[in-house]
DNA sequence: AGCATGCCTG
DNA sequence: CAGGCATGCT
């Protein structure tokens, strides 16, 4: 609209492409594969086309891997014959990281099924037809398992000899006491050492993907090959553990076999059957693509009529379609109002204005304000207040006022809000953003979490990427992504096993490259809006406070002034509103007394200041910060009525007032970037 | 002088 | 929201 900060506001245009016409399988809660398609074409398509396929924003870390390595490669070579070699290497190894992210692809769908097959067995044995199609699914992936494994076989017995004949030329290598052979040796121990991890499931498959990509050279084949028995060994004596076992490990293999016969071209430019071996493994590797996609097709279709019956009817959504807000809001008003704002005249007039008074002395209730911290709590949808008082409401039948600026008594309101545009509905907070916050509130031992609800408390405890960050020294991960790439891994590794393994990676990439959460030394629209919503506890902030709520800022003279000057101008901003709604106040109810002014989340003084400091309204208003907008209503509306504000200086007492109200900021916000934006990245990644 | 803050303006 | 300016404090 009128700032950068558009761009990261989930109203923007930008987020609606993500979002168009959501279904349940969108909305936060409901864990869906990622990047999930609809099954009506295979997954890994491009699997079956060598020229590869569009990237995806989880690969990109992978390409850059292959990109550098290729670049390496080529750097060391001379000559056009070793160059062409090392081309066709590098095509290969593009080829490897393509089938590496689908393999790995397939990795998250396994556990993306055993996950669901737990919430199935949670949720009772009441759909008996569930079973019946995951016994039909467990009969593809057998087949898949066994596809693989037969060709697996196969290029061993095409390429085990190949591979023979190439120790013993590599043993006569050592034995000529090559240099370069160090190297090689030196490589493999390093491939050697990534593959000995004992963890076969899940995490070492991920690391051998990996592995396959950082390696230079595919040159060692008989290493591989050794690992690959041994790998069968392993899966004989675990025997079939899982559903989706075989076919990952079959997958698994099948990547083996991709490095494998690579290996073999590599060390084989002179070989004479080079072109045919070529050949073959194009060969294999269509009937391997298309084997798994036709798996991973079925698997998706199941997966995706399994969740079409079982998801929740969509209760958050930022741009519910019009049939979904049909549904929600004749539905009762628990479920209507988070989505739909009923804004009627009739509703309007019949709004009750007044609430409870506070304390009837403004000041003495400053120290002993309670601190809440109602962001971390689930809000309670208020339907929203009418915007004006209604006319034949009696504005002082009640003990207290609760502020909607009058149109008929104040030309300037009317003009203020000449038709105002419906705001964005109040929505609950989306339940990501519920969990991170707790996530974060917890890891930081805020005591928030026994407001949870016994099932979400255990939805959390159950959820090893909030394990993983619930460490004392639990590093926000886009910050130990940008500081050690192998952390970042890890890290995936770690939340890829996790029951919800769905959107993360992509989050935390995403946040990674757009939000630039990690040190730097300008301010971005991220900050900016961590700052509006720290507004709400804090409106005096030192520099040294900002510095401890911005570690991701380079704090430099000109960074702290612009970061000073925006707590100054959102002072003004509310200071502004306060004056203007006072002054309405004095014209319109000049009869109440000061205590009498209330700062509901139903009026239109709420709606505006939400609207500025917290525009997407994700974050919850907690209730401190309406406190403290209610004491300066009325510091400003006993100031008017009594005629202070002749005074030039007359705001300077309440400028002192509100800034001993300043409350101290909650621990989340200590962490780089800010929750409310991992949240609308979740929401739109799903 | 240097800094913080507030007000005004675009 | 940021720039410019004025003011007040140290």
């Amino acid at each position: 609209m009128d700032s950068p900060t558009d761009l990261f506001d989930d109203s923007s245009p930008q987020i609606r492409t993500f979002t168009p016409g959501l279904s349940s399988a969108d909305l936060p809660g409901v864990h869906t594969a990622p990047g999930f398609r609809p099954p009506g074409f295979p997954l890994i398509h491009h699997l079956l086309q060598p020229g590869g396929g569009p990237r995806r924003i989880l690969t990109a870390n992978q390409n850059e891997v292959t990109a550098t390595q290729m670049e390496q490669e080529e750097g060391m070579m001379e000559g056009e014959d070793e160059l062409m070699e090392v081309k066709r290497k590098c095509n290969d190894t593009v080829l490897m990281a393509e089938w590496s992210q689908d393999v790995m692809k397939v990795k998250r769908m396994k556990l993306e099924c055993r996950q669901k097959d737990k919430q199935l067995e949670d949720g009772g044995k009441r759909r008996e037809g569930r079973r019946r199609e995951r016994e039909e699914l467990k009969e593809q992936l057998e087949e898949a398992r066994e596809r693989l494994q037969a060709l697996q076989e196969k290029v061993w017995r095409a390429f085990g000899e190949k591979a023979e004949k190439k120790e013993k030329k590599r043993k006569r290598q050592r034995c000529d006491g090559d240099g370069d052979e160090v190297m090689v040796e030196d490589e493999e121990d390093v491939t050697g050492e990534m593959f000995d991890e004992e963890d076969i499931d899940g995490a070492e498959f991920e690391k051998e993907s990996f592995s396959l990509l950082s390696v230079s050279h595919f040159d060692n084949f008989h290493k591989r090959k050794d690992e690959l028995q041994k790998d069968r060994e392993r899966q004989i004596e675990r025997g079939r553990e899982g559903d989706m076992e075989g076919v990952m490990e079959g997958s698994r293999l099948w990547l083996e076999c991709g490095g494998l016969t690579r290996g073999d071209w590599d060390g084989g430019a002179e070989d004479e059957h080079e072109e045919g071996g070529q050949k073959f493994a194009q060969a294999l590797k269509l009937e391997l693509g298309s084997a798994v996609a036709r798996v991973i097709d079925r698997v998706l279709r199941l997966y995706t009529e399994m969740m079409d019956h079982s998801s929740p009817p969509a209760a958050i959504s930022f741009h519910p379609s019009d049939q979904q807000l049909k549904k929600l809001v004749p539905s009762g008003p628990d479920l209507a109002m988070p989505l739909a704002v009923h804004r009627s005249p009739d509703t309007r007039k019949t709004f009750p204005l007044l609430g409870p008074p506070l304390s009837t002395n403004i000041n003495s209730s400053h120290p002993n304000l309670p601190l809440h911290h109602p962001s971390l709590t689930r809000p309670t949808p208020l339907p929203h207040p009418p915007l004006m008082p209604p006319a034949s409401h009696p504005k002082e039948t009640s003990s207290s006022t609760s502020f909607h600026p009058s149109s008929s008594s104040s030309s300037s309101s009317s003009s203020s809000f000449p038709a105002p545009p419906p705001p964005p509905p109040p929505l609950p907070l989306p339940l990501l953003h519920y969990s991170m916050q707790q996530l974060f509130s917890r890891s930081l031992h805020h005591p928030q979490l026994p407001h949870l609800a016994p099932s979400r408390k255990d939805y959390l405890n159950s959820d090893p990427f909030l394990e993983f960050s619930s460490h004392a020294s639990f590093p926000p991960l886009p910050f130990l992504g940008h500081l050690d790439p192998s952390l970042t891994r890890h890290g995936v590794r770690e939340r890829e096993r996790g029951v919800r393994g769905d959107g993360r990676l992509c989050l935390f990439m995403f946040v990674l490259n757009q939000c630039h959460v990690y040190t730097q030394e300008g301010l971005s629209p991220c900050h900016l809006k961590k700052a509006k919503l720290m507004f709400f506890y804090t409106r005096y902030p030192s520099s040294n406070t900002l510095k401890t709520y911005f570690p991701d800022v380079k704090f430099n003279r000109c960074v702290t002034s612009q970061m000073i000057k925006w707590f100054s101008n959102f002072r003004e901003f509310f200071y502004i509103q306060m004056e203007r709604f006072a002054r309405q106040a004095v014209r319109d109810y000049g009869s109440v007394t000061a205590n009498q002014l209330r700062v509901g989340r139903d009026t239109e003084l709420y709606r505006i200041l939400n609207m500025h400091y917290n525009k997407s309204n994700v974050y919850q208003v907690p209730e401190r910060f309406i406190e403290v907008s209610e004491v300066a209503l009325r510091e400003f509306y006993s100031a008017i009525w009594t005629g202070r504000d002749s005074d030039p200086c007359w705001k300077k007492g309440i400028y002192k007032i509100i800034c001993k109200l300043d409350s101290p900021l909650p621990d989340a916000f200590r962490m780089p970037g800010c929750p409310v934006f991992l949240t609308h990245r979740i929401m739109f990644i799903q």
